[in-house]
DNA sequence: CTGTGTGCAAACTCTTTGCATAAGT
DNA sequence: ACTTATGCAAAGAGTTTGCACACAG
């Protein structure tokens, strides 16, 4: 008997498998945050984005929220850049684009790069995760 | 006849290079920087060593003068977590592993690891850097 | 009802800026 | 001398926190 996949449960059981109730603002947010695939965003713009959409939840709720995501693991951060934090909702293995300027990030399927060699960790530690950050620009010569 | 490598310069040389002039506060980070190796520093711990080493510069001068730097491509930014801004002094290609919790940065030579396979950037673009950051973590059996 | 979540505002950290003073050429 | 850099303190962004009120179970 298949399990059901995590990304077909309804949003409050997603929640709640993950011990957080699911509140108003929560569910709106992972509603926001899941619905249209996977995506690349700041806490600003899905404050935002909320807003917008008439979830008048506030700048610290979204802070909260977003960190209580990412301790469940349904959210990830992304490092791209030392000023905002990024918060990416494709939590499987997978690098990045980041094109700078827009500010903007990009899947890349993890099938589509090739690690090799890498060298071994220092004694006692281990990889938490591999980051691949391959940063863009506007082409020069044209 | 062999050109003289930019790390054997002397650091006033280099600066001036680089339309910088070569103030006692810029020497003196540029020799904090540059005597020991390559380094993995944030501002605040420049300015430590700095002062620690008898030379009175400001915070805001350390932000500004490593701005410089970094314009002038001797030493460049390290995006590996949002908080705190890393600057590297080794400018040519390599990777990084980052130590959570401890927040400290290694150099991975990037001989010692085989990207393969990368996609092609979206129209328009080309690659500016490609970043490798591997988290490592305490070794969780042990 | 009871306990957890939310909103607001204030605090905090990191970083940048403006302007008078000091240093470099 | 003339120009550019520095220091300080204040402002600015992004983020976190404390506490009274509101909502979910």
């Amino acid at each position: 008997m298949p399990m059901t996949p995590v990304h077909e449960m309804p949003i409050e059981e997603r929640l709640r498998c993950s011990g957080l109730r699911p509140t108003r603002q929560r569910v709106a947010l992972a509603d926001l945050l899941f619905a249209k695939g996977d995506r690349h965003l700041t806490v600003e713009e899905l404050h935002e984005e909320a807003v917008g959409a008439g979830v008048p939840v506030s700048l610290a709720t979204v802070y909260n929220t977003l960190h209580q995501f990412t301790e469940a693991g349904m959210i990830r951060v992304l490092a791209v850049e030392s000023s905002k934090t990024y918060f990416d909702t494709n939590v499987s293995d997978h690098h990045h684009f980041f094109i700078e300027g827009e500010n903007r990030v990009l899947d890349i399927p993890v099938s589509n790069i090739e690690i090799g060699n890498l060298p071994p960790p220092p004694e006692g530690m281990e990889i938490a995760h591999v980051d691949v950050i391959i940063r863009l620009r506007q082409r020069k010569g044209a």
